[in-house]
DNA sequence: ATGAAAGCGCTAACAT
DNA sequence: ATGTTAGCGCTTTCAT
């Protein structure tokens, strides 16, 4: 019943030739006569053979397939970035794992290793809320595993990169409650050690700043899980409403958040955008059926993983070391709903 | 720059002894002395020595990982159902290994290929809405890989399975539009062949039966793909709504078509519930803020994932090969919000 | 208790 | 143009 995959070898042995001479004709080697290659060709067509990819992979040390890992991939953002991935990498021949660290660096550094250990052909991560030590993709990296970074970057390693414009997209977000009349704007936000962290609060200031309105620390919220654990996000919101100046917006940093905080302001009767104006960060195709209808910085999420993974090809298919990298940063795009609008 | 990784060779020649003494320490055989083993460990702890898999694989034929096959990781139910099968895996030592057919029956047959052409020890899968044809995943069967079925299962094939009671996921969401007292209940629903499709329609079907409400065939749409494409959901509901005798009600059959469904209602200026009420199958989070909240019937997605994982371990780690099978049927939950109250 | 050698499937350097 | 051989990292007979 349990029958073999057919290997070269079978070949070879039936057709009364070398595995060298086999495996040459396969390759379409110019060293093999027309007439011996059609007839491997055509015994390996009949019998469906495939090469065995763990053979190759043990062999070239490569695998055409490439590695990911995100946190989540129940996210609206994350998964449209993995689609972006697979489709360029579909096209070029390349498999493509993936893996998740739920916010977890234990299983950030346990992902990639198996990954590597896997001899994918390279990396594209975006890192966990708990990730400040890189010593992991570090010592990857040195060992000449090409990585991409996208999303959740960092600054302490040298290679490709791909971001959304996170300081402009909250700067509009942030600048478009202002003009809309919100004066009293919060931001609810990841992690602060996040890149994307650092970098939207950046424009969440600089818009306040250029529009004279002061800077006041007790607005800005971080959850430090990005609302994955239930309450995280909820506790956030209480302490919010619980300041003697209540805030009379919020601009909220992530996927999870946004949707948390109109569902946590929901439960507390908290009338959106009546009491509170939200502009959200999110990816989520349902934004006008959510109540109210959610303005939202949308990041361009499948061409972020095209471009990471067209960066990573290049990494990994260059004949010579890569030294020039490139962070690359995509644009993002404010679409204005009900949930800001000043009555 | 590029360092190799330490293999038993490198402990080999730097102890003076054999590749299979150390492989032999390593693993922790009997036949090795106290002390010869002692020093062995203590230098692969010492560099850092990991095992190669892929060296493994090859060798062993088997590689501790497992692949998945789903149709659409972003889909808040798959992307459940993969969290529980990654929660039993990990705690048993397994990697998993994740692709998506996109509803396509050529990549769902590319994927499983490459799956099992990496040794994965065996399968979980989710089957497409295009495939009819099983013989792909028949053949592996055949060669041992053992397979598990969740969601969208086949009768064509005997091993073990895992479902939720779609049937009376289905009977309960109509009986409810019923009871509340809608009267001409529309059914939304995915591929025909599908067996969920089949499932929840007989479900539907009973429900109308035992309330004595004849059951008519131009009420229940097909949406080939589930939603996945834009416009499908859409062409069905106006289809639906060019009727002579309109429904008052409908019951969405998937993630997709419940809240494309809401969306597209939404976007025709048809209230709901006032002129239609709606039960959708969701796992989503959020019906709770969608406009109007939606009435729906959760899977235990999860659950369903960690069960199949178990299934599936079950037959990669037996000793004597596996004859009795199992189908296991999980509870759906109805939660009752807005979108389906009589007003 | 340890080592030598074969083999998993494949490729490539080196014969011929 | 084709065959022989070695080797990728590891385990496992079979010797010793």
């Amino acid at each position: 019943m349990k029958y073999e995959a057919i290997t070269i070898k079978d070949i070879a042995k039936a057709l009364g030739l070398s595995t060298s001479t086999v495996s040459r004709a396969l390759r379409g080697s110019y060293e093999i006569s027309a007439e011996t290659r059609k007839l491997v060709l055509e015994y390996a067509e009949k019998l469906n053979y495939r090469p065995n990819p763990i053979a190759l992979s043990l062999k070239e040390k490569r695998s055409r397939s490439i590695g990911i890992v995100v946190c989540e991939i129940a996210n609206n953002f994350f998964s449209q970035v993995i689609n972006g991935i697979e489709s360029v990498a579909y096209k070029k021949g390349y498999y493509v794992i993936i893996s998740q660290s739920h916010e977890s660096f234990e299983r950030e550094v346990a992902n990639t290793q198996y990954l590597a250990s896997r001899s994918v052909d390279g990396l594209l991560i975006s890192l966990s809320t708990e990730t400040t030590d890189l010593s992991h993709l570090n010592k990857l990296h040195d060992r000449g595993l090409p990585i991409v970074f996208f999303d959740r970057i960092t600054e302490e390693m040298t290679t490709h990169k791909v971001i959304a414009n996170n300081f402009n997209g909250a700067y509009q977000a942030t600048e478009h409650l202002i003009k809309t009349g919100f004066r009293r704007i919060a931001h609810l936000t990841i992690s602060p050690y996040l890149s994307i962290t650092k970098e939207r609060l950046a424009g969440y200031k600089a818009a306040l700043a250029d529009h004279r309105i002061p800077y006041d620390e007790t607005l800005v919220k971080y959850c430090k899980y990005g609302g994955l654990f239930e309450g995280e996000t909820e506790e956030a919101i209480d302490s919010l409403l619980a300041l003697k100046k209540k805030p009379d917006a919020i601009v909220a940093a992530s996927d999870k958040l946004s949707t948390g905080c109109l569902a946590a302001l929901a439960r507390r009767k908290v009338r959106v955008p009546e009491e509170m104006g939200i502009v959200g960060f999110t990816n989520s195709l349902l934004t006008d059926i959510f109540h109210p209808a959610l303005t939202s910085v949308r990041q361009p999420a499948f061409e972020m993983g095209q471009v990471a993974m067209e960066m990573l090809i290049q990494l990994i298919e260059s004949k010579h070391p890569v030294t020039k990298f490139e962070t690359r940063v995509l644009n993002t795009e404010l679409s204005v709903r009900a949930s800001s609008q000043k009555p």
